[in-house]
DNA sequence: CTTTTCAGTTAGACGCGTCTAAATCACCCC
DNA sequence: GGGGTGATTTAGACGCGTCTAACTGAAAAG
């Protein structure tokens, strides 16, 4: 049986190798968990005993398949959760990741099952991640850029919004940013900020950290998708 | 931060308490949670150094106040959640106990005001076992007896049924014997069971480990609280 | 090619919750 | 009221996940 905290590493792993090159380093599994390094080797120790990770002494770690597996059933849970808490039980769209992060963990198969088709088997979550599927196929991701990357004028679907701090998102969602949406790049100062107006006229101003987390696309090319499918 | 194995033993001591005689022996907690006696006097000697409950050595143990209150918590937890999963989730009254089990030491404040919303703050679960409320008052046990103690042509309310096997749970079920059906005890044989028979006309035969865990009352006095109310 | 730097690992410790084996207490019986 | 018996506690251990302190390897800088 494999531990929550076994389960965050290797969730922590997939999420890394997908941000950068992989294999991924020990020191940055250790910040993201924020724990000391030691304590990160120890654990890829335990997990490479396991098969789940491929482990290369001072070089750092890639998910094995099995390893793979798990992270994207813990993902699957996490995502499941984030939108049955907000369809279901009226959480706001900022509250819900605290909460899946813990339950992720502790959900059966068949609590997994039921919420999944409660919610008819929905695709992405409320920050518009893809939710992996029950037979946990390799997620392959919606092409999407961020905002930070495009330059004044251009017309932007928001894909997703990767932000996990409650207090901006419940931000972000009031100003009307939330994945869905489509915004126009009105500036790009050069002072670290971008400011963008919304189809209702209004202009919100977003620093470079918020312009980062937030993930756009061609409003043209989704529609095509959708017209496809 | 009480761990969830904390939670567990407060949880037990305080049904065992009801149970039985206070105070509760280590012995009796020990075989509960089915762990080794040295094992429960530890976990029970870090109960007491919290103030959770009252030791006195070799004597055995009573809750204190602040773990009653916890207790009362635990229970409130798990019991909106066997309701939640059978009328939101379309668990199986058998199947929840389990998942409850678990999930009752990981859910947040929030979560359980969402689920008590949800069901319009229900007042017993799905096995007839009385939720405490948000303000966790002790929980004035609704008087009821064991069907084993009662004799042929007594008419009877089922109130609750004290089991956790999902086996036999899915077995009464299937025969028609859930909190709230009235039933008849049709014959008291000699040798450990009991046979009752249902407004269906149906006959059920029961052996006596079963007829007392099914908790019942005089239907007329359950009228009378309802007229009341 | 040597030095320096810093990421990464090893060594040793701790708290939690558990165990087995051994000691000890409480209480009943004659 | 001394023994015996069974419940209870103490002693000492272990695995997990964590830490700090100290050491080692790899890789850049000169």
């Amino acid at each position: 049986m494999l531990s929550a905290k076994m389960e965050d590493y290797l969730k922590a792993i997939y999420r890394l190798e997908r941000e950068g090159e992989p294999p991924v380093a020990t020191s940055t599994i250790a910040e993201t968990l924020e724990v000391t390094p030691p304590t990160a080797t120890s654990m890829v120790e335990t997990l490479a005993d396991r098969d789940l990770v491929e482990r290369e002494k001072y070089k750092g770690v890639t998910l094995s398949p099995e390893g793979e597996t798990v992270a994207l059933e813990v993902i699957r849970h996490h995502r499941l959760l984030e939108t049955f808490l907000t369809e279901e039980l009226g959480y706001d769209w900022a509250e819900v990741h605290e909460e899946a992060e813990i339950l992720e963990h502790h959900i059966s198969e068949e609590f997994e099952r039921r919420v999944a088709a409660a919610l008819d088997d929905p695709e992405v979550d409320p920050h518009g991640d893809p939710i992996p599927s029950d037979t946990l196929d390799p997620i392959d991701d919606i092409p999407a850029s961020a905002l930070a990357d495009h330059g004044e004028g251009t017309r932007l679907l928001v894909a997703r919004v990767r932000d996990r701090d409650p207090e901006e998102l419940t931000y972000l969602d009031g100003a009307g940013i939330r994945p869905g949406v489509e915004l126009v790049v009105e500036e790009v100062a050069p002072i670290g900020m971008v400011t963008v107006r919304l189809d209702s006229g209004e202009t919100v101003a977003l620093p470079d950290h918020i312009a980062d987390a937030i993930q756009v696309r061609n409003p043209d090319e989704a529609a095509e998708e959708v017209t496809e499918v």
